[in-house]
RNA sequence: GGAGAGUUGUCCGAGUGGUUGAAGGAGCACGAUUGGAAAUCGUGUGUGCGUUGAUAGCGUACCGAGGGUUCGAAUCCCUCACUCUCCGCCA
């Protein structure tokens, strides 16, 4: 979240902020209970110190074998006006505290203004899109055809946007996962990590999926549990509430975990294939850092997720995204998109963004420079490293041959035991 | 799931109603000592919020979380979370 003070001072800046996001969220208000805020601040504080001066009295009284009746009783109004405005502080600062989490964060100054993907300026392209001297079929053909992806059985067992992968299929995606996660752990200097994939709500509420987003998460029953729609849920709630030394920063994690999402609102959208699923795995890319090094991190966060793209021989583009399409938490975000032959366009397939302190600050995460300065909020980043059903659905199209099989890139072969083609 | 024990500052660890933000120790920082270091000695060493020009001072809150009793709570009561031990179950 934002600072409450950056917003009371800068409301209009906020207000601004909001609109180039297309963010409905009126600040109306706000002012009113900041202000009321520090009022009965002030005034409760006040009392306190009156009711603690004056217990320390009749303590020393009660010793002296004073009696103390008269001016316990006094105390007694007293305290009860302080619980009064206790009560009626924690109304005004829940409000507040809502307020501040339905704000998202400020982009960057370099951001364009845009209203929503078609006004994002492409950054750079890598790869040439292949020429087919065939049609190219789309994925969820080559796949079934192939006896490699099951969406008929999924849907029987599970339900819409679900997939059981099979055989050379089933191998394949765990072949992308294996070279991803070695190629950030060994080559790019990430911490491998695996973790929980149920979180509780305040990690939610710490990297910003929640209040505001509860439709897209999938909720447990009966408990305060959520599906983790990323690694970015666990890995960066890893170090809430945690104040860590400077010397161990930048930190980088990756982490691969399978990612849930309701999807709700995208109903009609991507109903084919494995682009948009319930359930679908990822490797997540994170990073804490000072904040003055953040925006260079950013920048070889989004290098080491096209490093992926770039070994696997698939043609892809980088495009910065304009402040209307940009996530809740983010100040500045790159978008990979990878070329989808048969759907003739790139396809966002990585996303990486600096958060800047914002969830920092939902979260508590701090570092103090040295021993003798104040601890102050981390900057946390995250990016997909990359988006493995995206992948392997790329490495189908781009890879297939007019037979129908399927080559498998050189980067791949040792991680599919030999195996350097798909065939029925 | 059953029974019991715990959760205090960077760490260890005292503290069962009053001057405790919290003994003592370790660590760390600064200073003294030293040719230099170790050892030793001295001083200091939490965070949020409010006030403020101020990372000064003052006030306030915080001893797992939330609520209650009391003039006053780390200390008493209630609820919850987590950790540990034993039993049961189990990949």
């Amino acid at each position: 979240m934002l600072d409450m003070k950056f917003v009371r001072d800068n409301l209009e800046t906020v207000r601004t902020m909001l609109k180039n996001r297309n963010n409905p969220l009126s600040l109306d208000g706000f002012s009113d209970l900041e202000k009321k805020r520090r009022e009965i601040l002030s005034e409760t504080e006040q009392l306190k110190n009156q009711r603690n001066s004056t217990s320390k009295k009749i303590g020393a009284m009660k010793k002296a074998g004073e009696n103390t009746d008269a001016i316990s009783a006094e105390m007694r109004e007293v305290g009860a006006k302080i619980s009064e405005l206790d009560n009626e502080l924690r109304d005004v600062e829940e409000k507040l505290r809502d307020f501040l989490l339905h704000i998202p964060n400020m982009p960057k100054e370099d951001v364009p203004i845009g209203k929503d993907d078609s006004q994002n300026p492409e950054v750079r392209r890598h790869g040439e899109p292949r020429k087919f001297d065939f049609a190219p079929k789309a994925h969820w053909d080559l796949g079934e055809s192939l006896n490699i992806l099951d969406f008929d059985r999924a849907a029987k067992v599970s339900g819409a946007r679900f997939t059981f992968y099979r055989g050379l299929g089933a191998r394949l995606e765990r072949a992308c996962i294996n070279f991803m996660m070695d190629l950030h752990a060994n080559k790019h200097g990430y911490t491998e990590m695996l973790a929980p994939y149920i979180v509780n709500r305040d990690s939610m509420i710490g990297t910003g999926q929640l209040p505001k987003f509860a439709e897209d998460m999938f909720k447990v029953e009966n408990s305060d549990f959520y599906l983790v729609p990323t690694a970015e849920v666990p890995t960066t709630n890893y170090h809430r509430d945690e104040i860590l030394s400077a010397e161990n920063l930048p930190e980088y994690y990756s982490c691969y975990t399978a990612c849930f999402r309701a999807e709700a609102g995208s109903a009609g959208r991507d109903t084919r294939g494995l682009i948009r699923q319930h359930q679908f795995n990822k490797v997540e890319l994170i990073k804490f850092t000072k904040p003055e090094d953040s925006w260079n991190e950013l920048e070889s966060m989004v290098d080491a997720a096209e490093d992926v793209l770039r070994i696997l021989e698939i043609p892809y583009r980088v495009v910065l995204l304009c402040t209307g399409d940009m996530s809740f938490t983010s100040a500045k975000t790159y978008d990979i998109e990878v070329w989808m032959p048969a759907q003739d366009k790139y396809r966002e397939i990585s996303s990486c963004s600096n958060c800047t302190d914002y969830q920092a600050r939902r979260a508590n995460i701090k570092f103090r420079r040295d021993t003798k300065s104040k601890p102050e909020f981390v900057h946390t980043l995250n990016g997909s490293g990359i988006a493995v059903g995206r992948t392997v659905a790329a490495i189908l199209e781009n890879y297939q041959q007019e037979d129908g099989s399927v080559l498998i890139p050189k980067a791949l072969v040792p991680y599919m035991g030999g195996v350097e083609k798909i065939c029925k």
